[in-house]
DNA sequence: ATGAAAGCGCTAACAT
DNA sequence: ATGTTAGCGCTTTCAT
């Protein structure tokens, strides 16, 4: 069934039948009703493909994220998701992991297939942060359609990015540590990305506004793990002299969790812990753990926001946004 | 840059440059390179939707499950695009909650894309088993394209099902619950999906086998909610004797767990409980949770493989696949 | 091996 | 308010 039959059975031209489909205002009720009622009689539904080659656009917006098989992809994925299917887009998902040459290629390949505006998810999407060249592929894929970054900043022409304010939570949770007198914050991260920089950032600063020296064993890279980073704590703990842990990521705090757990520590009182994202895993834990919440819903509700704004009603939009954190306490800290 | 311009500066004529583009074996390796350099020198890219006008397909899976935002969807729809991608198929994903006219409306929605497949991904889609009329939708949909259900089965023609072994995982768990003299095993639910039913008929089954009596207030409905199974328990733990649990979800067995430390009691001399999924909470809860492995990695691929099978090889393939489960042991049984 | 031309099903500008 | 028609960019059959 295509739009020649409905035509035909309802004795109008083609012209008129698109017009219903697409609710245009000029074709009398009379024969709106006609119309209507012969497809419906025939359950025609428009063919997408046409449609997208003639319009230039199928109403999808390309998603991809490293992998969807993390607890904060997911949820990200699921309220971008929820958001623009009530705007009426479809969401093509791709996972393209983490290394460079599969990034670029997921890029391209969604690009090839006509996406209406491209999502990145995640702070890895904004390079190691010394080689601007590697996110030339996020500013080449600007030049086809908007790319929109989650948690991540990358210049360039047609590039927006929502991020949460890492710098200043880390800064913050660093700063009520110190206040409880603890001195010895081991940071502990598993990445280099632009988000993982932030918080360290913020960390440093706290440490130096208050005069502590920053000590680059108290730096601690490891991976979002929790098996693993208990681990390597109980491996290095020897040699490193930490009262609280300061986590990128919730699986590293309850990796640090478990490790005090094994050593007979008291939390919090003789190792604190604050984890990072809020996520299910933090009050899965025992105790529950203090988390950092990024606001992801706030951010990806503000990138479909202002992806709508620019698609849909040409109006200019903010490049930038940043959303500040919230500290949710619970019982591996005691401020 | 479209086919038209390729040619023009080949000097070849539009069929040529598609035959160049679709690697088609008869055109001759001279204008094969040439072409391929104009293609490569401009950055040419056949257009998607004139391919798919043309073709009936853009080689497209429409996924939809409940929620992603939930941890084993997130792994099942992680596993299911990892797999398809390799076989050059993108997925258009869809969320579709749990209410029946949504799940309707998703399903239509996709089918219009003109997706090639669609898949849908979890139990809930198989209904709620009293009426038949309820999956009345899937078979709709499988009039248009193939349907494959992941942990659900749905009877009708081009309807491919991977499901679980869940009635014999739940069977054996409760079996050795009762060979370690457990006499009062807590069966905790929170749904009535196809899944959940043959879990619950597992474990009374197993109580049948072993002359034990069903008792309906050892089947407990709550929510898939850490918290609120927590509360629950210790709510109607005055009215409730128990000494075992069996959850259908790694969430509530944890709410157990909590339960347990709450009321004091030894995991898993006073109280074993074993989970499902063998998500990352298993491991995040302390002490660690027995969970049943649903191997949805395996269902994933299995489904993938012979989907392909169906559309490119138009093999016959497999209508129903029951996959079996693991029991990973760890802390809160002693089996 | 290559080309010409007829679709694929729709939208939108233009004509009435 | 409705119809005619020219694209949109590709695939594929049929000639050559």
């Amino acid at each position: 069934m295509n739009i020649y039959d409905i035509a035909k059975l309802a004795n109008v031209s083609i012209a008129t039948v698109s017009r219903v489909v697409n609710n245009s205002p000029k074709v009398s009720p009379k024969t709106k009703e006609k119309v209507l009622a012969v497809m419906k009689e025939n359950e025609y539904t428009p063919n997408a493909f046409a449609r997208g080659l003639g319009l230039g656009s199928m109403k999808t917006v390309g998603i991809i994220c490293p992998n969807i098989d993390d607890i904060y992809m997911a949820k990200a994925v699921s309220y971008l998701e929820r958001n623009l299917h009530a705007h009426g887009y479809d969401c093509i998902l791709g996972c393209s992991g983490f290394k460079q040459e599969e990034k670029v290629d997921y890029v391209r390949l969604l690009l090839s297939k006509k996406i209406d505006t491209l999502i990145l998810v995640g702070s890895t999407y904004a390079g190691n942060g010394k080689d601007e060249s590697d996110t030339d592929y996020i500013r080449e894929a600007a030049e086809q359609v908007s790319v929109f970054m989650i948690n991540a900043k990358v210049s360039g022409d047609n590039i927006y990015c929502t991020y949460a304010d890492d710098f200043q939570a880390t800064y913050e949770v660093t700063k009520a540590f110190i206040r409880r007198g603890k001195e010895k914050i081991l940071f502990m991260y598993d990445s280099e990305s632009y988000s993982a920089r932030q918080k360290m950032a913020g960390y440093e600063a706290a440490l130096q506004d208050a005069g502590y020296p920053i000590r680059g064993n108290l730096k601690f890279k490891t991976k979002n793990d929790i098996e693993y980073t208990r681990d390597m704590l109980l491996e290095y703990n020897r040699t490193l002299d930490f009262d609280s842990v300061l986590a990128t990521e919730d699986g590293i705090a309850i990796g640090a969790v478990k490790y005090a757990k094994i050593k007979g520590l008291a939390i919090p009182e003789e190792l604190a812990v604050v984890g990072y994202n809020n996520s299910i895993l933090a009050i899965s834990s025992d105790p529950e753990l203090t988390s950092v919440d990024s606001k992801l819903g706030v951010m990806c509700k503000k990138t479909v926001e202002r992806m709508i704004d620019l698609l849909e009603r040409e109006i200019q939009i903010e490049k930038n946004v940043c959303v500040p954190c919230e500290i949710v306490r619970r019982c591996t800290t005691d401020f």
